[in-house]
DNA sequence: TTCCTTGCAAATCGTTTGCATAATG
DNA sequence: CATTATGCAAACGATTTGCAAGGAA
């Protein structure tokens, strides 16, 4: 139970800062490997998993049936291009009122929603012109 | 990419029209099963895809990592209960201003938005108090 | 010295696909 | 007859897990 330090999981985490293209693991493996050639992908999904369980990071769901991973906490909504299948942040102010909304018309408790925009990002469109 | 007709896959179909609790593709199997007992998974994927491409029924992700169904094909929303993992619908009208509320503040075409709640379900309201 | 964390590999889970055969139009 | 759909099994991609060895408190 007791957490220990890792400076394997400390270079995840100062990756992922650095960052705000939503990375997958993958994509976190593939550059944390540059700072330590023997991670493996383990340790990665092992180190996200749990710096998302104790609030440090956000697991995302676009619906690409990819996790990707986000070093900001705080609720925001996301927007997932269908060409290429980059992530983005939407600057968009969380609407809490749309839970409420839900809770209002629903036998249960709501606790909170999930919401992601897609369509074409700035690239794919410009791309298109080409 | 002519259309055959399939006994399997009328059944897939009336299977899932006569549910409200967005099955997923091995509810689908277990229960198509009954009628065809031969039927294989792989039938039944390639169908739940189908259906779902040609706009018959909804495939929908609710943060669970497992793809659900749903027989409406007309965009409304979904909550998943955090602690059983059911999927139901909420009775709340689908809102197109949030998609021109996001597509106002985007560098880009946004041309829709996936919503999920979460919380508890009332059946596992309930249980707790037992 | 305790016990958390790692690397490695094998396992798991949901889903897709190749192929020979059966069914449809 | 031409072609789509099926059953089966193998393949797949993302993620998880068991285990022995390494590292932090």
């Amino acid at each position: 139970m007791a957490l220990k330090h890792s400076k394997q999981r400390d270079s995840i985490k100062e990756f992922l800062e650095g960052r705000k293209d939503h990375p997958t693991a993958d994509i976190v493996y593939m550059n944390v490997r540059k700072s330590f050639p023997n991670i493996s992908l383990g340790t990665v999904y092992r180190n996200l998993t749990l710096l998302a369980d104790i609030g440090e990071i956000t697991r995302i769901r676009v619906g690409d049936g990819i996790d990707h991973f986000d070093p900001v906490t705080t609720p925001h909504y996301h927007f997932i291009c269908q060409d290429c299948g980059s992530v983005m942040d939407i600057d968009l102010e969380y609407m809490t009122f749309l839970t409420k909304l839900a809770d209002g018309c629903f036998n249960g408790q709501i606790n909170g929603h999930s919401t992601y925009f897609y369509g074409k990002c700035e690239k794919c469109c410009k791309a298109l012109l080409s």
